[in-house]
DNA sequence: AATATGTCTATTGACCAAATAGACATTTTT
DNA sequence: AAAAATGTCTATTTGGTCAATAGACATATT
């Protein structure tokens, strides 16, 4: 049960322009030194975001991002929903058809029970509290 | 984040066993036809449940398998632990040395406590409640 | 008008999970 | 004692998917 780069990448970035939005929108190109990336890397990490409206854009020369919500305001589960997509552990909690054993598969409950689980508990954590561990 | 193949087939196996050891030790071939996996696959499955102290075998004719604990003693965390490896959403959680940065790195700390969200909330769900959903 | 910024689609490459194969070991039954 | 049924183990192949890069384009500020 890996997450994927996307999704560790996804939290770095967003933690990084929390950290500077303060002295205006934070350049894609600022972001990648210090995080190490590439910008067109980061930029497949950043633009799921953007459409999640966690993040906003100013375009031009000067421009850059901040963040749309207080760190309080964003969850960990709405930052790997945008980047992973819908927290699924096993295909068929999103979709039945996925295996033909749905049907009367008793794990398949098993499965849903669980992904509700962890989903929860990402709900309980927010941007804010993973800056500001207490 | 998805589970791997490892993790969905250990705990249909451990229900399927579950459910029909009460007729004495169930065969792996029995359980392969049922959960329509090849033997070969599934034994890769039960090995480290066995060495996990999750199944018991008995060997030779007329053996097979039975679960060494009480349904209501398995946790999905060990389920889990015992066919994928301990959980670990992101390499740097159990491994500073997988990444340079983890030293440093603020969003380091903030996995650790979405792995241990996550590990809490799996200790929760034992395979007795599992098979029996309220 | 120039320059700095973000936007998008397509492609490559490498790795790891998934599955198979085949030879072997052990224990019960007759 | 021998046969049959069961589990044990190591090695190998294959295929899909993630990670990363590339290059051309669009937009807004100065």
């Amino acid at each position: 049960m890996k997450l994927s780069t996307m999704g560790r990448y996804g939290l770095r970035t967003l933690m990084d322009i929390a950290e500077h939005q303060h002295e205006g929108s934070v350049t894609l190109q600022s972001i990648a030194k210090r995080q190490e990336l590439s910008q067109k890397y980061l930029w497949h990490v950043i633009t799921p975001m953007k459409n999640a409206g966690l993040i906003k854009v100013t375009r031009g020369a000067g421009g850059g991002y901040k963040l749309a919500l207080e760190p309080e305001q964003i969850t960990l589960l709405d930052i790997l929903s945008a980047v992973e997509g819908k927290i699924c552990i096993v295909p068929c909690v999103h979709s039945a058809s996925s295996c033909k054993r749905s049907r009367t598969c008793t794990a398949k409950t098993a499965w849903e029970t669980v992904n509700d689980a962890i989903c929860n508990s990402l709900k309980t954590l927010t941007l804010g509290s993973l800056l500001n561990p207490s």
